[in-house]
DNA sequence: CTCATCTCAGGCTGACTGAGATCT
DNA sequence: CAGATCTCAGTCGGCCTGAGATGA
């Protein structure tokens, strides 16, 4: 980088970003080695700490778009790591369910972003990382509004 | 977002991308109010506080890829902010100097960056914002290695 | 009727790659 | 020759919108 202006260095904002790109390339290198993307693992984890879940129910645990889940259903379920079918109670959805292979493919995973963690925060002693953790928890609005409707996310999930 | 997963929650590369969203929304309302875009602020701060350089050296500076420096530096110029003028001891470099329109715009940025850091910061006192920012950086390698060439942003800078 | 769900088609930005022309 | 610089064209993933079809 070479002599970054001070300003730049100082900008919280500015930082967080830098620190993020550093934390995915390393986690997405890590992921690519299971050919897996952060999206597959979001699924996964949640399908697995939920059970069974509506396509819509997995966006809002995610936080990913409804669009994005239907891409990354169709490839996990493609892999066969999970299982795709029509709720006999409610026909408008899909219940997705992770298989055995799922749960294989997830705990390579944990695995593998585990180490990542470990390497993109190697600079941090244990006590800092919880301290950094805490902070960054802050930061986070505890209903992350999406921008239009503030309260959509809110729904009962069933 | 209604419960997300234990493993999502406490992943530190998830929680810092979660943050650096929310910033980064911030951010880019502030700026927008002046028609700007982070790269052009990086760009802006880089120019005032090293002086006039080619596109090469604003790119190391700023962590702007080659690419993206010419589109922004464009933008720019377009709009009088800077000047791009043919560098006469070295014909393949372009030197980039920030006028004086773009020193007034750059100050009004400064004004809503530091508005929009604090607006996102609210959850933390003084003290956290500081200690934040401090691990924060102690996560970033001192020479960023770029993917391919680690030691390519190392050169001297003219 | 309203609202939820799934899906498709697409936009936009930021990060990045490859390649060519030009010059040191 | 190797290597630096600028530029263009284009990829990719993540984030997001709009709209249609179906059904509760």
């Amino acid at each position: 980088m070479e002599n970054a202006p001070a300003r730049l260095r100082a900008l919280p904002s500015r930082l967080i970003n830098h620190v993020a790109l550093v934390a995915n390339r390393v986690v997405d290198r890590a992921l690519a080695e299971a050919d897996a993307r952060r999206y597959h693992y979001a699924l996964l984890a949640a399908l697995e700490e939920f059970g069974p879940a509506s396509q819509a129910a997995l966006g809002r645990r995610t936080t990913i778009d409804r669009s994005d889940i239907v891409a990354a259903v169709n490839e996990l379920a493609e892999r066969n790591l999970v299982r795709r079918e029509p709720d006999p109670d409610d026909k408008r959805r899909n219940i997705v369910t992770i298989t055995t292979a799922g749960a294989r493919h997830l705990a390579q995973l944990d695995r593998l972003l585990a180490e990542a963690q470990d390497e993109f925060l190697a600079p941090l002693s244990a006590v800092d990382r919880r301290r950094l953790v805490d902070l960054l928890s802050r930061l986070i609005p505890e209903e992350t509004p999406p921008m239009p409707h503030p309260r959509t996310a809110d729904r009962p999930d069933r």
